[in-house]
DNA sequence: ATGAAAGCGCTAACAA
DNA sequence: TTGTTAGCGCTTTCAT
């Protein structure tokens, strides 16, 4: 096999310099028509393809951006991976991936993976365990590129893309209220990550606005699994004043919710309200089905990557923090509805 | 912000040659113990990340690999991805992904897209709708270092990593006959793709073994989603002499056949059985559960990643071709077990 | 409109 | 054991 084709191949072969082929492949202004045309044409022949490495090395750009994720096993986050992808390469770069699988740890070593790959950017969905948000501050200051999306967190300073989350719990909470629940619970995840925090509000206000009690022991913060989903509800049957339903933080916890409310042959959802949110593949697919939030995944990738290409691009001016918020919307399922209720 | 440290920051600094100091990092066997110490010293010192560009430039490894998956919003790639970033990171390779969303076009520019990035080799699971194996077989006169891993092909002579789907099959479909099921009919996938003509004779097979009449009536070709899966039950319902039981090629499909199913009040497991493939998430927590063939995604990850690695490091040898196949593990659960069998 | 020349940071053959 | 030197393929400033 011979070796692949460089600038200079083509360059000896029309009897020009590689700096002119190297222009010419870049549509330069002041290259002539008929020599691009040229310079075009052997390329082709010679089925030349730039070599990135080569340009990365001298230009400092790899057109390569990291994604860090929790884990590809959900629904949510391989459609936001799609839609960050699509969008990427669109732009002509290229995505790696990393899972941090939920620990900042691996977290961590992810974007120091990247930062030696040197990535012109990264987009990452903090871990479930994230707490100390120092080391993105430290980014901050090194005016690495980097965009939080889903999962984000105000004080690191970092923009973010994230749908409203405060707003999708409330009309989660308000949906359960119009199906004539009367006392409805939250099953809550881990309170230092902000997303959490918002959909809590969410509940609350919801609750609220609608003069219902606020009940602290109708709150139970869990980790946003299927086994938390479980946990709550042994926890809110336990309670002498129990819940008739339950706004989880997440699928996966209602989910648990579920499978323990049916293992304790509690209807759904004649007796026992639920409302997810991610809408995650199953929900559809379980009976009953479940209600839940959809969050606008492939927009949310989108608009990420956007926004990490604008930072990147930006890089010399001052760094401009910009947060989007995109829309949440309910998908109203079986769970949450009672058939004699309009 | 200053300039990241170079090799010849730590050079200078020591007042020793790049070269050395190269060396050093490399633990070149020839340089002695003292430099080391020191190159080490100062590398930290001066916060020294090696310039994988650089050095990719040079050496004309990236130490990246790609890979093409059909579609991130399965937990089953997701998983198999989960296993080979494992398995890469830890052997200091990069990861970059690349969805096809089932189609050969999107394959190949993912393939160029790699390719045009340097990656050191590519693992691909080949799209649904990929009939044609050319363009594999002009990749492996090219000798790129290639391994297929689940949805894979013979007659390109590249290497693969799959399970026995063979065997999973006739697993499944036996079950379903000790299960007292007569009239197993099956939802086949697009029979253009190796794996599910291994799935169909796995099937055949294990009706012959038991004497049970093969019926062409009783295959139906789909597309494996969850609307193949429903028209698939429509046709068999259509059959006068009408099916008792189904092996579906995949969970997805297996889904529809639920869903169809249930729209016509026909009982599952009593009044027909079910089987899937690929154990998805969503199998155990819908109604009844759905046994199904876990394919060992971590497994076929670093199985693949492996092998790949093998290839890499071989290519300047004759060419390895390697097929890997790792058992099927089926987990039965409710949709195939009737309760008055033992 | 094109060429000449330098250099991105690292590696490796050859020399000492 | 360490240094010298060249060069991977491309981009870009400066010159023509």
């Amino acid at each position: 096999m011979q070796k692949p084709a460089t600038i200079l191949s083509i360059a000896t072969e029309l009897n020009i310099t590689a700096a002119t082929v190297s222009r010419a492949l870049q549509n330069h202004p002041s290259i002539s028509h008929s020599t691009k045309q040229s310079v075009l044409k052997v390329a082709n022949k010679l089925n030349y393809k730039r070599n990135r490495i080569a340009s990365s090395l001298r230009s400092g750009k790899t057109h390569m951006i990291g994604v860090i994720i929790p884990s590809a096993n959900t629904n949510f986050f391989g459609s936001v991976v799609h839609g960050i992808e699509k969008c990427a390469n669109e732009k002509g770069y290229n995505v790696l991936l990393y899972q941090s699988n939920e620990t900042h740890e691996h977290e961590i070593k992810g974007i120091e993976t990247f930062l030696a790959a040197r990535v012109d950017g990264i987009l990452v969905s903090v871990a479930k365990n994230t707490a100390d948000f120092a080391y993105y501050e430290e980014l901050k200051t090194k005016k690495i590129p980097i965009v939080f999306f889903d999962r984000a967190e105000d004080s690191a300073g970092i923009s973010s893309v994230v749908i409203d989350d405060y707003k999708g719990a409330f009309i989660a909470t308000e949906h359960l209220i119009k199906n004539d629940y009367k006392r409805i619970a939250h099953a809550s995840g881990p309170q230092h990550l902000k997303i959490f925090c918002d959909r809590k509000r969410g509940y609350e206000d919801a609750l609220k606005k609608h003069d219902m009690p606020l009940n602290d022991l109708f709150i139970y913060e869990g980790n946003v699994s299927i086994e938390s989903g479980k946990t709550a509800i042994q926890y809110f049957l336990s309670l002498n004043n129990k819940p008739d339903a339950v706004f989880a933080a997440e699928d996966f916890t209602a989910l648990g919710v579920m499978k323990e409310l049916k293992a304790h042959n509690i209807k759904i959802p004649e007796e026992f309200g639920v409302f997810g949110f991610a809408n995650e593949l199953f929900g559809e697919h379980i009976t009953p089905t479940l209600s839940t939030i959809d969050q606008q995944t492939v927009a949310m990738g989108k608009e990420s990557f956007e926004l990490l290409l604008q930072i990147i691009e930006n890089k010399t001016e001052t760094p401009v923090e910009k947060k989007i918020v995109l829309k949440p919307v309910p998908v109203f399922r079986e769970s949450s509805q009672r058939k004699n209720i309009k």
